[in-house]
DNA sequence: AATACGATCAACCGCCCTAAA
DNA sequence: CTTTAGGGCGGTTGATCGTAT
């Protein structure tokens, strides 16, 4: 067990690959698919080992691969998901097209990690570090690599043992509240789908990831800040309106319904600083005004288009202003929230 | 211009899991 | 049931590049 076979053999190239190689590869890949990565140097003519070339192509010949910098968003989203599944790269990269595990990795490891920390945030718990270093005399915090949900023991002790907490684990708290879930989300790709066979939409668990996913949905900015400082006074939220919508662009736990912005019609302007975006910006669903909220099963949220969905952000509140201490809007939005978190968390544990 | 240093990224290493023999 | 091989994954390394001194 452990090294292969292949990797024993002698006389194969490491390092680099040349463009020849590259080319070779991708030929061959391109007429007979690439069946056993074991054959494929010796049918392809490389002196490489299987595993050299299942790594070149699916790190860099790939077709489907996306090239250049991480968008804002896709950095958010790295870091939402690194909240819930830690370093579990492969996964991470399933939730972003066109991205592989070892990009994100590398990401992780020589951007993200240090900008959370320059925010005040640890990168491993996702918790303001002075709450990480309060934790240190009683919880191992100091594993540098693993986050709570990094193995399943791990994960499992780190929910039970902290069942009021998981707001702050999962980015809800407003420090943390970051979500940037759906931004490429379909139903399908949502984080409630992510965690493997656990989290359905429709099922309670479903339903707090549901709501953490769509907390902020991700949205277009305008082009300064000023429309984020409107006065309580504007806000509009009763106005909103409803519809049933069967479009992807919703998540739908059978329950509340978001809206999820399509990546493709996500504008983030050029001048904006992403990092500088309002809460006003954010907070801007019903759940956190709690008055709009519903339960029925049909009811859902609908913006009918992108601008409609801009103007009514513009004029929002910041929800947060409105209760400092409530982070979840209502007494009762809240109190069903937490209650769901913990449900969810102990579920979340024992499943993994 | 030369050097040092940090950041980035491609690739390798070693382990785990699973299926087949 | 055990062994073996392949695939996959996360951690790590080392080469390269850009920037500061």
């Amino acid at each position: 067990m452990g090294r292969h076979s292949c990797c024993y053999k002698q006389k194969l190239r490491k390092g680099l690959w040349s463009p020849e190689e590259d080319e070779k590869l991708l030929n061959h890949i391109t007429i007979h698919g690439h069946g056993c990565w074991s054959s494929v140097p010796k049918l392809a003519g490389l002196q490489r080992c299987g595993k050299s070339c299942r790594l070149r192509w699916i790190n860099y010949l790939r077709p489907d691969l996306k090239r250049g910098a991480f968008s804002p968003e896709e950095e958010s989203l790295i870091v939402e998901l690194h909240a819930v599944l830690g370093n579990r790269w492969s996964q991470i990269a399933a939730r972003l097209p066109g991205r592989t595990d070892n990009e994100i990795k590398n990401l992780w490891n020589s951007s993200i990690k240090k900008k959370l920390r320059q925010r005040g945030i640890d990168p491993n718990t996702h918790k303001p570090i002075s709450e990480v270093d309060k934790d240190k005399p009683t919880r191992s915090s100091n594993n540098d690599h693993k986050s709570p949900s990094s193995s399943a023991a791990t994960n499992q002790d780190f929910f039970l043992e902290r069942p009021s907490d998981f707001s702050d684990y999962f980015g809800l708290q407003k420090l943390n509240f970051n979500s940037n879930l759906g931004l490429s989300a379909t139903p399908e790709s949502s984080l409630c789908t992510m965690i493997p066979g656990q989290f359905s939409p429709g099922n309670m668990v479903g339903s707090v990831f549901q709501t953490q996913v769509c907390v902020k949905p991700s949205i277009s900015l305008p082009p300064d800040s000023s429309s984020s400082t409107v006065s309580r006074g504007d806000h509009a939220a009763s106005n909103w309106e409803f519809q049933t919508n069967n479009t992807s662009n919703f998540f739908d736990n059978g329950g509340f319904s978001w809206p999820i912005a399509n990546p493709s019609s996500s504008v983030v302007k050029p001048n904006h600083n992403f990092e500088e975006v309002k809460w006003s910006e954010y907070l801007n669903t019903p759940f956190f005004n709690g008055s709009t909220v519903q339960s029925q099963n049909s009811q859902q949220i609908c913006i009918k288009s992108e601008a409609e969905y801009l103007a009514k952000v513009s004029n929002m509140a910041d929800p947060w202003s409105q209760s400092q201490n409530e982070n979840l809007g209502t007494p009762e939005a809240s109190d069903v929230f937490s209650k769901d978190l913990q449900r969810m968390a102990v579920s979340f544990g024992q499943s993994l």
